[in-house]
DNA sequence: TGTACATCAGTGAACGCGCGTTCACTGATGTAC
DNA sequence: TGTACATCAGTGAACGCGCGTTCACTGATGTAC
């Protein structure tokens, strides 16, 4: 059943448990027999959707000769994900749904993306594939959480590029939502160029040397 | 009327005629007389929060006595102002309203914020304040479109600005909008120190050379 | 200054709709003896 | 192998709610003579 509610969304654009009983083909009180609620559904669908994207991140990130085009192949997933299911990448990346407080147990999915990425941040730095810049100093505040962050999720990075990490991954979502939300519209019409010279850029902040 | 309408959204997360009329003190029948629809409603609100970021923007990258300091300003603005009004900044940047198609009135005020952000950048570009690097080739398509942008927006401006500027309001849209939606919670508590350590990274992207 | 009338800003009841949720039910499948 | 009963997956009608929209209305303000 948990299958079929994930095709239930792969449909039209329904968040709403009625839109997806619909979707499925029964009548909208079946739903109850597997989820307590609509929230209880809803963070089904959000967790679905973040291990998905999260998924294909980590996929994308194995392909490649060097980690910069390792890295380039895990934005690329990224962006091709979300165009090919924008209603649930707005569910997780949009605008909070009114009234839904997403549960702790949605946490780890969705750091899924961020650790891929700096999974092969950690890689291209130890094979020494970045510049090293001693101009960037981390605030002590930053440095912390991102030493905890690291701790955590994956012992030995930095917190330097656990943070560069963390910035590439909030300018490549905002890169990959301006093009799914319709903001590019009349603006830039050859996307996948233009996305591709946005990734040059990105991989420029973290330290990636040729571009 | 239309100022009136503007206090409406300022207060709860309020985006369906009959809240907005509730937030006025009014019969939802009321608003009838200042918009033909709901429809017309949002346009109104839309092109106001588009508006107001945009003259935020504009007035922030006023300020500063160097063009790095004033393009700080400028995305410190913008956050400023999405962190005030987080209903109005997700009405205009979060999910796509279902249903609803924005007209082409929107466009002029949707673009104030990157034209803002496009100014201070190709002052500094005049100034020799960038750093050149010949190795960014923008890809034709491109380079088109920029050209036709900067044309009929900011004549002058060379595309590859056009193109980092816009590349930059991408990024700093996520940046702001990862924090405005609460995805940065739990992974990063001083979101002030944050943004200044983000802000860096993207100066660093569009060619800013002492960061 | 006073009266007659038009315009204006807003009210409040009503409509049909989709929503989340409940409830008593039905019919198919599985298990016990 | 056959009967009796429990469990399971799903139905369909009903509820109260907020929504966008309509309609006939009311009372205050402005204008004409």
């Amino acid at each position: 059943m948990a299958a079929r509610v994930q095709l239930g969304t792969e449909g039209a654009g329904a968040l709403s448990l009625r839109a997806v009983a619909r979707e499925l083909g029964m009548a909208s009180s079946a739903v109850y027999r597997y989820f307590k609620s609509r929230d209880e559904l809803l963070t089904a669908l959000i967790v679905e959707a973040y291990d998905a994207l999260g998924a294909e991140a980590e996929a994308g990130v194995t392909v490649g000769e060097s980690s910069l085009e390792r890295w380039r192949n895990g934005c690329r997933s990224v962006r091709r994900w979300a165009l090919s299911r924008p209603t649930e990448y707005a569910l997780i990346y949009g605008s909070p749904v009114p009234g839904y407080q997403a549960p702790e147990l949605t946490v780890a999915p969705a750091s899924r993306v961020l650790l891929a990425l700096a999974g092969v941040l950690a890689e291209a730095s130890h094979a020494g594939e970045l510049a090293d810049d001693p101009t960037t100093v981390l605030p002590t505040s930053i440095d912390a959480e991102m030493r905890a962050l690291a701790d955590f999720a994956t012992p030995g990075v930095p917190p330097l590029i656990v943070a560069k990490a963390l910035v590439a991954w909030n300018q490549l979502y905002g890169q990959v939502s301006f093009e799914v939300f319709g903001q590019l519209h009349g603006l830039v019409q050859d996307t996948d160029a233009f996305f591709d010279f946005a990734i040059d850029a990105m991989a420029h902040v973290v330290g990636f040397r040729s571009s």
